[in-house]
DNA sequence: CTCATTAATCGTATAATCGCAATAAACAAA
DNA sequence: TTTGTTTATTGCGATTATACGATTAATGAG
């Protein structure tokens, strides 16, 4: 159906699916990585930084938003992104905890 | 129109996109951490683990194999799946370099 | 107030994803 | 060979995701 069915899965795994869905495409890692490197950047620089048009970029850096990874300030007629530091760590605590778990189980299969 | 433009973006952001893409859904996480509690599991298993249907589990499980995170041995009629650790490990890298970008940059905006 | 600039939203076309019933394929056992 | 078990594949409907033109909203400049 398109549709996950997400009331079978523990909160965790949700939560680690929804960290990672966000970074599933290439645009919001481009975005992301220009963030970190410019330390700020407005939506318009975006635009012609990556090759996609103005509302495909303004519906990116919302999916961004809603997650809490990006902040935007309005700053006259445009607006100023820059990185969410904290909710940033907190992201990465849960993805790294998961990708980290090969360290806790030993592995001799197959 | 529903197709990322992938050509437009440099591969290691493709790959970053593309490892996240298939850890972006519940039921794969699942599916991955339950491969690491048992060390191995077959198939079956796995459906009765998560509560979705046959078909589904075996459409996840060949995305993941897909991108090298899982290898699955035949045993008769069965087939026992395990994590692919190089894989997984190269995958790690790939992402917490990604995620640990913030410890590279100073962070001082909005 | 008018105009230009910038970004968000709306609407829509297209494609991908999710889930599953039905079926096929592969194998073991009798 | 026949039957049962297990997994993969096919086909389909429903939903979501991607991208962008057109429009709207908000602000600053003149």
């Amino acid at each position: 159906m398109g549709l996950a069915k997400t009331e079978i899965f523990t909160d965790q795994q949700n939560e680690i699916s929804l960290f990672a869905k966000v970074l599933g495409h290439p645009a919001r890692v481009a975005i992301l990585q220009h963030l970190f490197k410019m330390n700020a950047c407005i939506c318009g620089d975006l635009v012609n930084e990556i090759g996609l048009a103005q509302p495909t970029i303004s519906q990116h850096l919302k999916e961004l938003k809603n997650l809490g990874l990006i902040k935007g300030n309005v700053e006259g007629t445009s607006v100023c992104y820059c990185i969410h530091k904290d909710n940033w760590t907190a992201m990465k605590s849960v993805l790294t905890r998961f990708l980290d778990q090969d360290l806790t189980e030993d592995q001799d299969c197959c």
